[in-house]
DNA sequence: CTGAAAGCGCTAACAG
DNA sequence: CTGTTAGCGCTTTCAG
C-alpha cells in the first residue's frame, strides 16, 4: 500500500459527483442519485449500471449536500458538562453507540455546567445537527433553545416544566437508599458532600439524602451539607471543610464521583481511616472504588444503559414521534462494599 | 420564559434566510450574506440595515448551506480508541477547547481498537469534516483513508513511513526512565503488563523497558511480558497470568492507565502487597493514582496538552499550511510515589 | 420507471 | 460598494 502524506493543496483532484455517476451509467443524474440514496424507484437494469459505474468511480456522497437538500443531517449534538468525567464519558459511549447503529454522528461540546457556555454551544452548532441530547446546566434556557427548534432529550437531569423526553436514574431514592445503610450500621451525624443543588440530579439526591434522615428522626443540620464546584478538587474542598467540623461527622454521603474522589482525598489528608473513622458511601460507582482500601461502597447507576436510552428517545423522536414527552427514570443498586463499616 | 416541549411536526416555521434578511434591508441578497457573513466590502449603512433586519427576524445563518457553498465544514472529526478511557477523554478535552476557539467543532467516533471499525468511521464521516485527528490502531490503513482527502494529524501514536502530523510522548524514554527506577531500587526481575504492541505507543514504551534491563545487563526473558486487551480487564488478565509465574517477579511496570487498574487489582487479589511484596509503576497517571494506598509511582504525560497540540496543528494545516510533516514529541514526567518501594 | 427542472441556503465570481 | 448570476451536490416534485 502507497502512504501518502496529507492531501495537498495542489492535488485535491475532484471527487465524483451523482452526475458523474449518472453520466457514465448512462442514465439521468435523477436516477443515478435514486439508485444511489435508495429512495424512489430504479429498475434492476438500471440500478446495476449506477451501481457499477459509482464504484467504478469510488463514488462517495456528499453528506453536506445530501442533509442540505434533504434536510436531515444525520447528526446528533451532545452537549455535557465535561467529557472528562466518566460519567458522561461512559453515557456518551452509550450513546455513540446507539445512534451509530442507525447511520447517525455525534457533534461533541463541553459546557462546563456553565449556562452561558452551554447556550453558546447550542446556539453554534444548532442547524448542523437534528437533535440534541444535553445534560442541563442549573437553569432551564439552554434546554429551552435547543427545543425551539430540534428535537431534544434530557441526560441526567430533568428540568421542571420543560416537557421533554428525559433519561434520569431514581436520583432520592438511591441517595435514601444510600443513608439509610448508613443509618443501619449505626451512624447518626451524616454529612453530605456535594456540588451544586442547581444541578437537577444533586437536588434530588439531597432530597433522598434529607428524607432518609427525617424519616430516622434526626434533626435537620444544615451545616451538615457542604457544597463545592463539580470537580475532584471542589469535592476535597468541601469534605475538608466537613470533616473540620467538631462533633466529626461519623459518615458521609457524597453526591457524585468527584465528589466522592474528593471526598475520600481529604480523609486520606487528614489521617483519618476509612470505615473506622469516618464512613462514606458515594453516589455513582467508578473503576477505582474497589482498587482503594476498604473498597467504596457506593449507589450504582446503568451510566451506558443511560445513554443508549437517551440514543433510542431521539431516534424515535426523529423517526417522527410525537408522542407525550417521556421521563424514563432507570434504577439504581446499592452496592455495599466496606467503606461504610461493618454491621 | 416559556417552555415549550420539543419541536413538533406541524409548527416548524421558516427560519430566516439571507433572502429574507436582505429583502426587509432592501439590499441584494449578495450584500446581505457579505454583511452577514463578514466577508467583501459593505458600506457602514448598508451593514447597520442587514444587521438590524437579521436581528430583527433573528436570522441565524445555516452551516450546511455554508458549508456546502464554502467547502469549509468547520468541522474535525476525532476518532479514538475509546472515549471512555481517560486519556482520551482527556486530550478530546484539549483538542475540543482549542479548535472552539477557532470556531470549529468536533465529530467524535470510537474506533475500539479495530482496523475495520476506524476505517468505518472514517468513510462515514469523510465528508463532512476538513480534518481528522485520529489515534490509528495497528495499521496504517485508516490513517492513509482519513489523509487522502483530509488533514490529518496523528494522536499518541504514529505511524511509520506516514508523513503526517503527529503528537506523541517521548515513550520510550519514559518507559525507560521509569524501569530504571525499578532497577535503582533493586529490582531485577521486571515484568511488564502491557496492551498490544501492534499499538504504537505501547511498542515504543515495551521498547524502552528492554532498553533498560539490557542496559542494565538483564538477560532478555520475554514471558516477562504479558499482553492483554486495552481495558482493564485485559491488564487484570495480562497481570494474573505474570503473577502466577515462580519466582514471582518482583516488580511490574503496566505501559497503560488500564493496565495499571488491572495490575493494582491482580496484585489486590492475589492477596500481594504493593510495594512490599511487589513494585509497580504505571504508564499514565490517573485521578485515582494516589487514591491507593500505597499510591503509585507513574509516568505522566501532558494528556491536555496533547490534545491541544494536535488541535493547533490540524488548524495551521486548515489554515493553508504546506509545512512538512511535524513530529511534535511531548516530555514525558516520573512521578515517584510509593508503589514501587522505597530506597 | 425515468427524465427535466427546481430548489435547499449560502458563497463567490463578475460586472458595474 | 453593490447587484447579478452561477453554482456547491444532492433531493424532490412533476410530467411523461
Amino acid at each position: 500500500m502507497s502512504l501518502p502524506g496529507n492531501a495537498r493543496e495542489g492535488e485535491s483532484r475532484r471527487v465524483a459527483t451523482v452526475r458523474d455517476v449518472a453520466q457514465r451509467a448512462g442514465v439521468s443524474q435523477a436516477t443515478a442519485a435514486r439508485a444511489l440514496g435508495g429512495y424512489g424507484s430504479v429498475s434492476e437494469r438500471a440500478r446495476r449500471r449506477v451501481l457499477d459505474a459509482a464504484s467504478a468511480l469510488s463514488y462517495q456522497p456528499n453528506d453536506v449536500a445530501r442533509a442540505l437538500a434533504s434536510g436531515a443531517k444525520r447528526t446528533i449534538g451532545l452537549i455535557v458538562a465535561d467529557v472528562e468525567n466518566p460519567f458522561f464519558a461512559a453515557a456518551a459511549r452509550g450513546l455513540s453507540d446507539v445512534v451509530e447503529t442507525h447511520g447517525y454522528t455525534l457533534l461533541l461540546a463541553n459546557s462546563d455546567e456553565n449556562i452561558e457556555r452551554e447556550r453558546a454551544a447550542i446556539e453554534a452548532i444548532r442547524t448542523r445537527v437534528d437533535g440534541f441530547v444535553l445534560s442541563p446546566s442549573s437553569d432551564a434556557s439552554g434546554a429551552a433553545l435547543a427545543a425551539q427548534h430540534s428535537q431534544v432529550v434530557l441526560l441526567d437531569r430533568g428540568i421542571r416544566g420543560l416537557s421533554v423526553d428525559t433519561v434520569t436514574v431514581e436520583n432520592a431514592a438511591g441517595a435514601r437508599r444510600a443513608v439509610e445503610h448508613l443509618l443501619g450500621l449505626g451512624h447518626r451525624r451524616i454529612g453530605a458532600v456535594a456540588d451544586s443543588p442547581d444541578i437537577h440530579s444533586t437536588e434530588q439526591r439531597l432530597r433522598g439524602y434529607r428524607a432518609a434522615l427525617r424519616t430516622a428522626g434526626i434533626p435537620d443540620e444544615p451545616e451538615l451539607v457542604s457544597i463545592g464546584d463539580s470537580t475532584q478538587q471542589g469535592g476535597y474542598e468541601a469534605a475538608t471543610r466537613l470533616l473540620g467540623r467538631r462533633p466529626l461527622p461519623e459518615a458521609l454521603f457524597a453526591t457524585s464521583n468527584f465528589m466522592t474522589a474528593g471526598a475520600v482525598r481529604a480523609i486520606r489528608e487528614l489521617g483519618l481511616r476509612l470505615a473506622r473513622d469516618i464512613a462514606l458511601v458515594g453516589f455513582d460507582d467508578t473503576d477505582w472504588a474497589t482498587l482503594i482500601e476498604p473498597p467504596i461502597t457506593v449507589v450504582r447507576q446503568p451510566v451506558a444503559e443511560m445513554g443508549r436510552k437517551a440514543g433510542e428517545l431521539i431516534m424515535e423522536r426523529l423517526r417522527g414521534s410525537s408522542a407525550p414527552a417521556r421521563r424514563v427514570r432507570l434504577r439504581t443498586e446499592l452496592v455495599i462494599r466496606r467503606s461504610a463499616g461493618e454491621p
